[in-house]
DNA sequence: TTCAAAACATGACAAAAATCATGCATCTTA
DNA sequence: TAAGATGCATGATTTTTGTCATGTTTTGAA
């Protein structure tokens, strides 16, 4: 299927401008890029499971990952979206518990992980980087409370039309313009907005017939991003 | 009303083994206390405000804050609710934005004032409050994420069950060992749920009329916690 | 103390959303 | 390539939840 540059130094990775880690100081990036070990995931395989323990964190090369929570009764809750850049389980590491979500590749993924220890000391030892961590988490905890807001406030059509312009804020679109370039099924997308498949199925058909978008299978097109904006109902 | 002893320092503070600047250096420690400013908010003032550019962070030494956002359409949803030793102001300073949140004091509550130069340049020179801080955002954004989730999966009947437990979690009882040490109305508790004011008061009434709960005007309760975490359908 | 405003309570109704059922399409794999 | 499984789509129905209306109680300020 995909693929990738074979795994080659944190020097010339294609995110070494991207992620948290390009703020580290030189001497520990070349730490890190002798201890690193990269993967390759294939679409639908597990980075990391609820409940484990974590040993390291992770720093998507290329791909794309979704983080999710399985509710109480077994539902999942798609908490994040990753894509290349990104870097996962820091938050379960940093707390010092197990991981609290799963992490599965949407597309084949290439990621380096590294090891806990080796983050830990150079957290230590680089403040910048430890102050980078500290935007990172406050950055997603405010993500995370605009979203329960939204979550308890807005209507599903609202939330449905907000995740698609997410999508694509995360993710963007194919070469055409139109096309979202990832694929995700209609349950993951009610996983994302939090509501029953159907409701999402009825309402994304409801969206192509006011010809906001456009379905073909997985694949979505958006026509009118303004008139999505404004079914989203956005404050900023 | 209520009365607080004199701001005195910060090493003879109910707080200072309690509060993440616990973990903070003695020297540290003694440079907070010579720059930090006492304050008392009466019932209701407001610490500060959503939109706002943040000064520093604050320490509450006594008494109990609701951290509230604005939905789009203007309704209160509260975000967190602190008590005695909990800092908060902290994560849009370290994101370098403005508030995202109001901070409101639920009773009489005092309050210190650390400025951001000073807890920045601390954060700076002490690792370990830095990891500290860390762990604090961690575990913010660990349960911002739940709380995400059961917003999106739970029936309100459950999550009002929750958050009556979740109450009784964070502020405890009174000396009676039933009764909410907390008042809230009925609007604040449905601004915490995450649905509307009748709906939480039709469900109160149901939960006296099956035997959880008391109702005396703001003053609720517990009688039956068992039932109460069997209605909230928790797992953990 | 009194009066107005706010908070609480409850019923009736409407709207939103979930669930159940069924059929069709698409993908997988033997 | 056929058959089973999975995903998509849609209708019918029920349940949940929100909204509106109205009355009562409580609270707080003059």
């Amino acid at each position: 299927m995909t693929h990738f540059h074979d795994p080659t130094t944190c020097q010339s990775c294609a995110q070494r401008f991207t992620s948290v880690f390009c703020k580290a100081k030189q001497e520990f990036i070349e730490e890190i890029n002798e201890q690193k070990i990269c993967n390759i995931y294939k679409k639908g395989q597990t980075l990391f499971n609820e409940g484990s323990y974590p040993f390291g964190v992770y720093c998507i090369n290329d791909g794309k990952v979704k983080l999710s929570h399985l509710g109480d009764d077994g539902k999942e809750q798609i908490i994040r979206l990753l894509r290349g850049g990104d870097v996962l389980g820091y938050r379960a590491l940093l707390s010092g518990e197990r991981y609290s979500a799963s992490a599965i590749a949407l597309e084949d993924t290439q990621v380096c992980f590294i090891p806990k220890e080796l983050f830990i000391s150079v957290l230590k030892s680089d403040t910048g980087l430890a102050f980078e961590m500290m935007k990172l988490l406050s950055d997603e905890l405010h993500k995370a409370e605009v979203k329960l807001t939204h979550l308890a406030q807005k209507p599903i059509r609202e939330r449905l039309a907000e995740t698609l312009l997410f999508i694509k804020e995360t993710y963007g679109f194919e070469a055409d313009g139109v096309t979202l370039s990832v694929r995700l099924s209609r349950e993951e997308i009610a996983n994302l907005v939090g509501t029953a498949t159907e409701s999402t199925i009825r309402l994304l058909s409801e969206f192509k017939k006011d010809g906001m978008v456009e379905l073909d299978g997985k694949k979505i097109k958006i026509l009118r991003q303004k008139e999505l904006i404004k079914t989203a109902n956005l404050q900023d």
